[in-house]
RNA sequence: GUGCCCGUAGCUCAAUCGGUAGAGCGCCUGACUGUGGAUCAGGAGGUCGUGGGUUCAAUCCCCAUCGGGCACCCCA
């Protein structure tokens, strides 16, 4: 027999491991609950559209497509995205801010590693209409409060702004494209130790003399035109742009930045020298701050984002969050392009990102939404949060597993009635179906850490009554039914304590 | 996407410098039909991840592929 493996990077969660998962779940959905979150599912195929604009590159080289009956389309790689659509389609009648929450598998085609698969358990929330810095409050306190609740102890909290990169870009007077650019760069300058501005000149500019024409030629015309008289060109000489995954607007477009680099390349290395600045500041908020605050003031620059900022760390205190494990991080970028605000990340003790989130205010409108709308929100990488030991003290349940033998055959239908009624009770009991003796019981129920075993034989059958065998005691005596739920009760701690010295 | 390491029974691992494989644990059965969580005996389970190449002969050497892991990159 040939086995068939599982697929790269998808994983089966054994019994143990998947317990601990709903538990999990179950309780940090509760939490949410009681923070007005309300639940909502939503399919996991999409079309491809979805991801297309404002994923970021990055993510969408990672989107798991295909077509299927002349329809392009995609497993989702996040929930965002998702969830904003159904609420253009179905929420914009709601009052804001809305409070929802999710739970479900996303997929991304990358390398797998530890806690690293390609189909892995999104749970998250989205607060829409809810504008900074208030809810963003709220909702990273929430990401600290959940991982709380599921028995993630140690845990440590980063906090960019992409909002306050954002408006120093735009004061430098450049091209959207060219501050997407940037945007994305950040992160890369902070780890790599590159002057940004050097990055950008090698990437944006072109030698002259490898063009095909004179960048002068679009001098005077706006973007338009330059593009329709390029498009023009292109198909004058012959030049077919259509096969590929742009598409030739694109292409295009992308020469035009290109040609059009030099015009920017002063206004650029100025910002660029600023950011590679900002972005290396780092720390805790008492000691990033004022940092920031500094270097701002020496240049002049005014930004409200700042304000905002500092506004949020403090409502993050109010709400209870440590300051302690708090770690401003200005190079902080992420890979999603849609962050227009306040963005942040939690990780583990051994650094293991276990969650993140952000600000994302022009999303709803990117995606077809009548106004305008604020938003925020974060998801944890449900099997990292597991991995990081969530979870696993929640074994209260195996102190209630009990194994039900009958003697013979005859002794069965009663067994069978004696675990149903325990099952009333609320133990977890199992009923053995393979006819073993009750040698064979006790010695498959030790095997399985199961605490006790009834026997039933002919006269428990006649006095209608039970033998209640504690496995860790060995201790055993006969019982009414009455008797049982006390006695379990009384015995619960002292059987565990019991069993854990046995093993 | 880049660079590495790994793949023998359900699990942990041996062996064969190229001659088609063993142990421990686990599992099943029996000794043993109301109490050996023990002991003993027996049994099942491998086309050595898969496919191709070299060879008289490949689990071993070569290539590819699939799966696992690590460091980057990125993210959850």
């Amino acid at each position: 027999m040939t086995t068939v493996e599982a697929v790269r990077g998808m994983r089966d969660l054994m019994p143990p491991e998947q317990e601990r998962k709903l538990v999990i779940q179950a309780k940090c959905l509760a939490l949410l609950a009681q923070n007005g979150y309300a639940p909502l599912d939503l399919p996991l195929l999409e079309y491809r559209d979805l991801y297309l604009r404002k994923l970021g590159e990055e993510l969408v080289g990672k989107v798991y497509e295909f077509t299927f009956e002349g329809r392009n389309l995609a497993l989702r790689p996040e929930w965002t995205a998702s969830v904003l659509r159904a609420y253009v389609a179905q929420l914009q009648d709601q009052p804001l801010p809305l409070r929802l929450s999710y739970c479900g598998p996303v997929f991304r085609y990358e390398r797998p590693q530890r806690s690293t698969y390609r189909q892995f358990t999104q749970l998250g929330v989205e607060l829409i209409g809810g504008p900074a810095p208030r809810a963003d409050a709220e909702v990273i306190s929430l990401a600290c409060a959940g991982l709380e609740a599921m028995g993630v102890k140690d845990y440590s909290l980063t906090v960019g702004h992409l909002g306050l990169m954002r408006q120093i870009i735009a004061q430098a007077g450049l091209t959207e494209r060219t501050r997407g650019l940037l945007v994305r760069s950040l992160e890369r300058m902070r780890t790599q130790k590159v002057r940004m501005g050097d990055l950008l000149q090698a990437q944006m500019q072109m030698d002259p003399s490898e063009l095909p024409f004179e960048p002068d030629l679009l001098r005077g015309l706006d973007d338009a035109q330059a593009t329709t008289m390029l498009l023009r060109l292109a198909q004058e000489i012959g030049v077919n742009l259509s096969y590929g995954t742009r598409s030739p607007e694109a292409i295009v477009d992308r020469l035009l930045r290109k040609l059009r680099a030099t015009d920017q390349t002063v206004a650029l290395t100025k910002a660029a020298e600023l950011l590679t600045e900002l972005s290396q500041i780092q720390g805790l908020p008492r000691e990033a701050l004022p940092q920031v605050t500094t270097l701002l003031q020496d240049l002049g620059v005014e930004t409200p984002a700042l304000r905002e900022f500092e506004a949020l760390l403090d409502l993050l205190t109010a709400h209870g969050v440590s300051e302690e494990r708090i770690v401003v991080d200005f190079g902080l970028a992420r890979g999603l392009h849609y962050y227009t605000g306040m963005i942040f990340e939690i990780y583990d003790s051994h650094a293991m990102q276990l969650c993140g989130g952000g600000r994302y205010d022009d999303l709803i409108t990117a995606l077809g939404g009548r106004k305008a709308t604020p938003a925020v929100g974060f998801a944890y990488g449900l099997e990292r949060v597991l991995a990081a030991g969530a979870g696993e003290e929640e074994t209260a349940g195996r102190s209630k597993e009990v194994a039900v033998a009958a003697v013979t055959e005859a002794d069965y239908p009663y067994a069978v009635e004696v675990a149903k009624w325990l099952r009333g009770e609320g133990f977890r009991v199992t009923c053995d179906v393979r006819g073993r003796n009750v040698a064979g019981n006790i010695r498959d129920a030790v095997k399985r850490d199961i605490p006790y075993l009834v026997v039933i034989g002919e006269a428990e059958v006649a006095n209608r009554t039970l033998v209640w065998r504690n496995l860790a005691t060995r201790e055993e005596q006969s019982l009414g039914f009455h008797d049982v739920v006390a006695l379990a009760t009384v015995s619960k701690l002292q059987s565990e304590t019991a069993l854990k010295d046995n093993h």
